[in-house]
DNA sequence: TAGGCCCTGGACAACGTTGTCAGAGGAATG
DNA sequence: CATTCCTCTGACAACGTTGTCCAGGGCCTA
């Protein structure tokens, strides 16, 4: 009789297991697995003979069935917003930086601001087993991570707080750091600031623009409607509400951009006009200081490693309540935030 | 007699299984993971009762399990040399993307340009069973990879060729670009060009270099030692060595920077200087439209986009032999570029 | 009503590893 | 020489899931 084969297809190409090569060395299982942890209680001799079998047949441990039965998976998840904003590199390398001080792998996944998109990321990070999360909220509502939680995955949001739900946070100081930066145009003269920044469903977005009210009322400058405009940063939006703010009878003598994205923007269509108009952005960019942008920085890779410490502090049991941690941020004047109102 | 706990802890904090469900819906294990999966053969009202179970209990199904069972763990690995650099976080997203498309997750990890740690964290993927891999390589030696890629994990080298292996790659190509910066720069009048590039252990630094020479080989010029710079990409580097070229009695009149990191140095240099120096840069920088910098442009997204496409090709089962995919580069006037000798 | 078929559900083994425990053999002790 | 103790080793179960296979029941047909 034929032997039986009850599986459709050979799974991870036929890689050997520690059973291969304990038959190969002429030793037990369990013996094959202390070597490979290099637990006590073997020979040399014996040592050598699995490490040669090992090499021969090309073995690595499985680390899935490791897994499975140890229940730790050494692994951390990061869901932020895009990979590929400047902000979230650094923040992203901090955290990876921390992780492997713990031995442990980094798994992450841009939520691209996508509410829908994050709990499907999460979960799937959930589903994994991750040992730790962190995660910039999309959305506004993180119930969904509630049994998960419970169930001993550690979390720790970043940059915007959790919603409805006790958790750890990191955050900057969006509020303090827009009311300096605006502060620091009304004491360079200006009273029409304009102010630009991301949707309002974004929790930043509304402390910066909290921020700026805040400091626009201490100078006892009544903010009109038509100097604010927030929305998506892409530069087709922003490009028109900052033309917009500054033409007309009475344009604004400043702006105050949002974030990175709206700075960036804000100093292209700055670029292209004669009238100087100042210009104040939240988060520092790359040659920022070559081109004379006055920023209120806050940096990225201390808040990642803020939380990842955090993060490996719960993990390796700290037991306080959540906490909230909040960041200074910093205002660098570099020129365009001292101009004078024309 | 009391029960044995035969494990020193809980995994998991205690979280519920299949067989939990199970025993609360009143039905078999199979058939709840036959829910879990949209398996048909399950009566609506069967169903509905297990559904009812997985939320009251907060079920989640636990991947490292079904990745045991199934042999694959629909995630694949990125090893780059750092996250947190400009040219890295769209190349990594883009990654991303086309991995979200298949259904799988992402793992990455920054070698730092240590070959020890690209290995490291390349071996610890693979013993995590990571369906396929994207490499930029650090060292030149990828023979450790072997037996790996034998056994089925597909592997798809990055931006540097593999070392001593035979794998697929993608790559930019430097030289021509390069040779084609330079020669932009010949065009315009120099012929005292400088080159300060990375360490000549990275491919691309030496193949830029190449370039470098071709380009002024074919204009007839004769290199001098002096306008050579190779070695780490650190500002502390960088800035004497392009002093150096700057001054004494026969300065350099332009000069190319060998990627991204160089060129921002470099132009912190030249922006202290009175006499105006040109400038052409390897890869492109966010703002240097506004700081009128010239560039040699790579589309990083585009790459990681072919890497990934190409990866998945594989993993879906094409069995082509080791491809070599060379992606053109952009020469992008700025102005720095087109300045002519003093 | 009997026979056959299809549909649903469940028992069981297997994935590759690690924790537990017990046994074999040698050294040390009386 | 017998006993104890220790060191090294291996058999076995378990981790939580999915693939295979079989059983039972309902329905249709003759």
């Amino acid at each position: 009789m034929a032997e039986t084969t009850r599986h459709s297809e050979p799974r991870y190409g036929n890689r050997p297991t520690m059973k291969d090569v304990a038959a190969r060395a002429g030793v037990g299982l369990k013996t094959v697995s202390r070597v490979v942890n290099s637990e006590p209680g073997v020979t040399p001799d014996t040592e050598r003979r699995v490490q040669e079998a090992i090499d021969a047949l090309g073995f690595r441990r499985n680390d899935s069935a490791r897994v499975l039965r140890k229940g730790r998976t050494a692994s951390i998840g990061l869901v932020l917003e895009d990979l590929a904003d400047p902000f979230y590199g650094p923040l992203s390398r901090a955290v990876e930086e921390v992780a492997r001080a713990h031995g442990a792998l980094l798994i992450n996944g841009s939520s691209a601001e996508d509410p829908e998109r994050e709990e499907e990321l999460v979960l799937a990070l959930c589903a994994r087993r991750v040992d730790g999360l962190i995660v910039i909220p999309a959305g506004d509502d993180h119930r969904y991570l509630e049994p998960e939680i419970k169930a001993g995955i550690a979390t720790v949001f970043v940059d915007r707080p959790a919603g409805r739900i006790e958790a750890d946070m990191v955050l900057s100081d969006s509020f303090g750091g827009a009311r300096e930066g605006v502060a620091h145009l009304i004491a360079h003269g200006h009273r029409r600031i304009g102010f630009i920044g991301d949707q309002p469903r974004i929790h930043t977005a509304t402390e910066r623009l909290r921020g700026y009210h805040a400091a626009m009322t201490d100078a006892g400058i009544t903010v009109e409607d038509s100097w604010v405009s927030l929305g998506s940063t892409e530069p087709e939006r922003v490009r028109p509400a900052a033309e917009t703010m500054l033409s007309g009878p009475e344009p604004v003598t400043a702006l105050f951009a949002g974030n990175n994205r709206v700075t960036v923007t804000a100093v292209r269509v700055l670029a292209g006009r004669e009238r100087p108009v100042a210009l104040v952005g939240f988060d520092d960019i790359e040659l920022a200081d070559l081109l004379g942008i006055t920023v209120i920085s806050q940096d990225a890779a201390a808040v990642g490693r803020t939380a990842a410490e955090h993060l490996f502090r719960r993990l390796d049991g700290a037991d306080h309540s959540p906490a909230r941690v909040e960041l200074p941020t910093r205002l660098i004047p570099r020129g365009s935030g001292e101009l004078r109102p024309a």
